[in-house]
RNA sequence: GGUGGGGUACCGAAGCGGUCAAACGGAGCAGACUGUAAAUCUGCCGGCUUAUGCCUUCGGAGGUUCGAAUCCUCCCCCCACCA
């Protein structure tokens, strides 16, 4: 245990807790043991991999579960390779939909290569990870290649994961190309050597398919590092950008902060585990502290996620925004502004129009509806009259609790 | 290729000649209640510089009719079964 090579590495039973926590399944564990041993041993680090698909830019922090925990990996000395999907984004996993996604196009893909980059950096050490895309190597397949991998693996298998399952069921269309993508991404973990990927639980299958692919080539089989999905803000179902319950990671401090604000109740241990810096005894007790206090560990838990996206002092300012819009109710420091001129007829703007045009409201016939249910302030003062008529000069306008404009009503000239 | 079933608003799903801007559910927005919680209750949830009015929607294009999401014709797309 204590070989004079080992120095570099610590000692295995605490990386493995270290690599453990939170996770949601380790497959199998033994294996991952003997891993770190060997490498304790030889003083060569694991080859940590996980893929991730360029299709939607905006990384948030339910992705981040697993970027953290990549994390954790280079904190621990071991290499950590981030598999960018470029070739497999043009398929678009099938994981977890229920549709077949659109292909990118390479143009598009390139484009959010860029802003992936920006945010993956605020966690991983960019020294310490190796980036690389798949097309390197998937590009170079032959259809030789495709047949001798693809006969390895029969439809009703493909058909047992239950995402593909019940789209079947449920008459839906699957295209071939999805039914070739666990198989691409179990393909990069062979081109890689990989001794770990991490994947969200929705990724289980296609990990696991990497075992097998790397068996058949003659390597170790990988290890399987599951994490748990995040749930998104509603409490209910994962996080993601189209369910629009997500927390970006490269969003606004105060949007962020205030996302936080608005989870359940029952949500806060999850996000506490998953999302927090908190671990060990503070964990713990920040989890216990959440039974009597949910309000004030949510304020901590808010300012803790954009503090570490952001920095302390970002989320200083994003608490004290968030307090004086909704505890105090008054509208924040920097309200986004709107300058629209009068009618030129009557001299003066209406205000159905004025909510339409400023982004408030949708359409003039949503900002009626708007002002007909109270919903819409002038200056602080709640208008029902859907015939107001703004004079030239400044005001400041509101719909609901939460969205604001100042507004500059310019004259006649 | 054959047979059958489908394409309705953000999503799911009713409607099957007028009372349909289109039931119902979900999502969303707003109001009440609050800790901006959640849950709950209520209202809204095509558009129009100003509205008990006008305009555009039910896969697409034509047609029948005083009148069509609803009937007819052709076309496009999806799904299942059979081959």
């Amino acid at each position: 245990m204590n070989s004079p090579k080992a120095a570099g590495f610590a000692p295995i039973e605490e990386q493995l807790e270290r690599i453990r926590a939170g996770a949601a399944e380790l497959i199998p564990e033994e294996e991952l043991a003997a891993k770190l041993a060997r490498s304790r041993e030889t003083g060569v680090p694991l080859v940590i991999k996980q893929g991730f698909d360029p299709t939607r830019p905006d990384l948030h922090i339910g992705h981040a579960v697993s970027i953290r925990k990549l994390r954790t990996f280079q904190e621990l000395g071991h290499r950590v390779v981030f598999v960018i999907g470029d070739f497999t984004a043009r398929v678009g996993d099938p994981s977890g939909q229920s549709d077949t996604r659109p292909m990118l196009g390479e143009v598009e893909i390139e484009r959010n290569l860029v802003t992936y980059r920006e945010q993956v950096f605020r966690i991983l050490d960019p020294e310490q990870t190796e980036l690389r895309r798949n097309g390197e190597w998937l590009g170079k397949l032959d259809l030789a290649d495709l047949l001798r991998l693809t006969s390895q693996f029969t439809v009703a298998r493909m058909l047992e994961r239950d995402d593909f399952k019940q789209r079947y069921e449920e008459e839906r269309p699957i295209t071939f190309a999805e039914f070739l993508y666990p198989m691409m991404q179990a393909y990069d973990s062979v081109a890689l050597a990989a001794d770990v990927e991490l994947g969200g639980s929705d990724q289980k299958f296609n990990l696991l398919l990497g075992r097998t692919l790397q068996r058949q080539a003659g390597q170790e089989p990988q290890v399987c590092l599951i994490m748990p999905l995040l749930r998104g803000t509603d409490g209910e179902r994962k996080m993601s950008k189209s369910y629009d319950n997500y927390v970006g990671l490269a969003m606004e401090p105060a949007e962020a902060f205030g996302r936080v604000m608005s989870i359940p109740d029952a949500l806060l241990e999850e996000w506490l585990r998953l999302a927090s810096t908190a671990k060990g005894e503070e964990l713990t007790a920040r989890i216990a502290q959440a039974e009597s206090d949910p309000l004030g560990v949510k304020r901590w838990l808010a300012g803790d996620i954009v503090g570490c996206y952001h920095g302390a002092e970002a989320a200083e300012a994003a608490r004290e925004v968030f307090d004086r819009v909704h505890r105090e109710r008054r509208a924040p420091e920097d309200v986004a502004s709107a300058a629209l001129p009068v009618d030129e007829e009557s001299g003066t703007l209406w205000i159905g129009y004025a909510l339409a045009r400023s982004g408030l409201a949708a359409s003039t016939s949503e900002a009626r509806r708007l002002l007909a249910q109270g919903a819409v302030r002038l200056d602080e003062e709640v208008v029902t009259d859907a015939e107001v008529q703004l004079e030239p000069g400044a005001y400041l306008l509101q719909k609901g609790k939460r969205s604001f404009v100042r507004l500059e009503v310019l004259g006649r000239h």
